[in-house]
DNA sequence: ACAATTATGCTCATTTTGAGTATAAATAAG
DNA sequence: CTTATTTATACTCAAAATGAGCATAATTGT
């Protein structure tokens, strides 16, 4: 602990990586056990500035020490610098900033390694089968007991879970996971010491650190910047049926989509173009398509603009 | 310098702040000059972990001692740690790593003080009266140029700039920002050590350390949450006629909008209400809206999704 | 009074979107 | 080998959103 009150200004820089792979029907990421620790965690190390001359070189050494996965898209999410959510009692003197990746990877290019089911740690974030039951079983009537103490969140609480007429909207992934943290319904904020006992009823597993926010920014991020870049496709092998594509898609947003009306979507879009080859399973062969990366000339680069369904009512 | 082979580890944490403000038919950003240096800068100071718990935090106390600026939203953008594009030649033997922020600001609320327009350091992103003469006249010639020795660039340059039927797209600032300085079109590449010489024709006018490229992540980021949030009204006052609102959403994107349909496309989307009362200038008087916090039930809270004209051909 | 200016209302053709029906091509079961 | 099952794909249709423009209203300046 530091004593001196002249201030102790070293800072270590930590460089954590979402990497996520669309996989056996799950949405995976790279998760890595410790010894120690129950809960997983992140590939992450220290950004060393003298060895490495960007953040991202620094994070694809580790990530190549740790895990040997090749990455495809790598983007940076969020540098987190809030003391007391990281490391609390370390021996470390230094104050840790953590700075958040997210990446992508394909199946066939994971390598060996653990890899853990994303909505195992947001429950309420999966909505392919319909609304999880979590949510008004549990979540609810906890955020409303923890309202009557907090009312001044209520406004946020009913943005983020879609209350009273507002809709769900299926990026506010980080919203919903502080709200949960704040209101002291997720285990990491017994641990940070912000609520005395740990919630009776856990929210989805536990990670250590700040990793499950981070898991939170970038699952975020992911479903709101699919809908305007073509990142999807770095989920996706080198030729897939228009159904893979869509169950991608649909892992990501956490809805599932009207079959035709996708295929539409797709096709129009321009990011694919037919092989000529067809995939044989159950039922009728289907198309297998490659991500196309010239893109059309004539349209502008957008991504799948998915959508759940009419908002407005419909004439009787 | 630092002579030891050891690494020198020490991390110095800038964080530095876009402030924009809307005024007098200008996207304006607070700019401060120091007299040894003809560039301008942004407000910016260390991070400090023992004083401030937050890099927010911290940004607020900067902004509150080096300008008197009322922030409205306020939104992290971007950790930029690559080594050299950054106080190369100062005696600290920290390495620094500099985090930018974006800081909204009604023209009221701006306190004294400079503010400078934006577009004079990106002219070839305003394209609210066509196309900007610098893209033909100089930029482009001058990246064909550089792409003779840089081919790989290819692509890049023609998605960013919009060539070969690929569409400008608006959002890509930093995109663009990052090519021209990797041509050595951009005055602090030279300042870097990138180029030998100064370019000939120096493209926007350049600021102090990597001020500008924080500028371009502002103004791209900008661009882009205005059509999913609703950012834009923390550039308005209380009150605001549509046309103000208009003409601010047009400083912002670059384009120039059809007056009517954006009228319609405001008024359908729950955001404004009107006051009743109304505004008098030249011409029929316009009635003023305000802000409407929140948010109308039955709509997603989505931003405005403004649109340059249609992109695909019309049926003769 | 009227020209200029700005605001606002409205129409209209197209395009996009949500939702569904219909058909095709394979496998699995009897 | 005939039929049920499964999956893929084609197509239709109504509703909504969009791009573009014309028409009218309410002011100020001359």
């Amino acid at each position: 602990m530091p004593m001196s009150d002249s201030g102790n200004t070293d800072i270590l820089i930590d460089i954590s990586t979402a990497i996520l792979r669309a996989h056996e029907g799950e949405l995976q990421f790279r998760a890595l056990e410790d010894a120690s620790e129950s809960a997983k965690r992140l590939p992450f190390g220290p950004f060393m500035p003298d060895r490495h001359r960007t953040m991202e070189i620094s994070l694809r050494q580790w990530v190549r020490e740790q895990v040997g996965v090749d990455l495809a898209h790598v983007e940076q999410l969020y540098t987190f610098a809030d003391q007391g959510r990281y490391r609390s009692g370390e021996s470390d003197e230094r104050h840790v900033v953590s700075v958040g990746y997210l990446a992508l990877a394909r199946a066939e290019d994971a390598g060996g390694g653990a890899w853990d089911n994303l909505y195992r740690h947001f429950p309420w974030e999966d909505w392919r089968t319909g609304r999880p039951d979590v949510l008004d079983a549990v979540i609810l009537p906890a955020l409303d007991n923890w309202l009557g103490r907090h009312d001044h969140a209520a406004e946020r609480v009913r943005l983020a879970f879609g209350r009273n007429e507002a809709q769900w909207d299926e990026e506010f992934v980080l919203e919903r996971y502080e709200l949960l943290y704040q209101a002291g319904l997720i285990e990491e904020a017994a641990r940070d010491g912000r609520i005395t006992s740990p919630p009776q009823e856990a929210l989805g597993a536990p990670m250590q650190l700040d990793h499950r926010r981070i898991l939170a920014t970038a699952l975020g991020r992911l479903r709101g910047k699919m809908k305007y870049r073509p990142v999807l496709f770095d989920l996706m092998p080198d030729r897939f049926t228009l159904r893979a594509l869509q169950e991608t898609t649909e892992l990501v947003i956490g809805t599932s989509l009207h079959k035709q009306n996708f295929r539409r979507l797709v096709e129009k879009s321009g990011f694919v173009e037919a092989t000529g080859e067809t995939s044989r399973a159950r039922g009728r062969p289907a198309e297998l398509f490659r991500f196309r990366h010239g893109n059309r000339a004539d349209r502008p680069l957008a991504g799948l603009r998915v959508s759940g369904g009419r908002k407005t009512a419909r004439a009787t």
